[in-house]
DNA sequence: GCCAACGTTGGC
DNA sequence: GCCAACGTTGGC
């Protein structure tokens, strides 16, 4: 991780879109379409080309981090909500004034094993991850880089 | 601006 | 499937 760039907790439902699926896409790539919360919204503008972001797998059986990709593209409008046909329309935001922005990520690496929540749970130096407070619900939040290597270091290790 | 009702998230 | 902890909506 290098020192100007931020890093990022992205959820995924496995089921809808896992971080396999995103490696499957052409040059391993996807936009992250279907935020529908102001303050993920807002976390995303703050993104920057190059960041990366833990991959996380929510609403699963065992929810956890299973690897790490990287922002290739900043915040732009979330074509999704202008579609009246997809799951993610949103008629308040329109074309001239989006009120929804997506990225653009790249899978980065996989993990050797996945570092799973009750793993980060029992892991006294991430007790200030904002993913492990209470009610927080967000599926795109910051991460201080401190975290994010003692993440990625459990995730490497055999 | 308040707040009740409702919808969603996501661990368990 | 349950339910706590949110966020959103809309009447007033």
């Amino acid at each position: 991780v290098s020192r100007t760039n931020q890093c990022w907790l992205m959820k995924s439902e496995p089921t809808v879109f896992s971080f396999d699926d995103l490696k499957a896409r052409p040059r391993s790539t996807d936009h992250w379409e279907g935020v529908r919360n102001y303050q993920a919204r807002n976390y995303m503008k703050q993104m920057r080309k190059g960041d990366l972001a833990l991959f996380y797998h929510s609403n699963c059986e065992t929810p956890g981090v299973v690897g790490i990709a990287e922002v290739t593209r900043e915040a732009y409008p979330d074509h999704t909500a202008f579609d009246p046909m997809s799951g993610y329309y949103d008629p308040k935001s329109k074309p001239d004034n989006p009120r929804w922005f997506m990225v653009e990520i790249k899978w980065k690496e996989a993990f050797l094993r996945m570092v799973t929540l009750s793993e980060m749970r029992k892991t006294p130096e991430l007790g200030g991850m904002k993913l492990l407070q209470k009610g927080q619900r967000l599926s795109v939040m910051p991460v201080t880089k401190e975290d994010f290597e003692k993440v990625r270091s459990l995730g490497m290790l055999k």
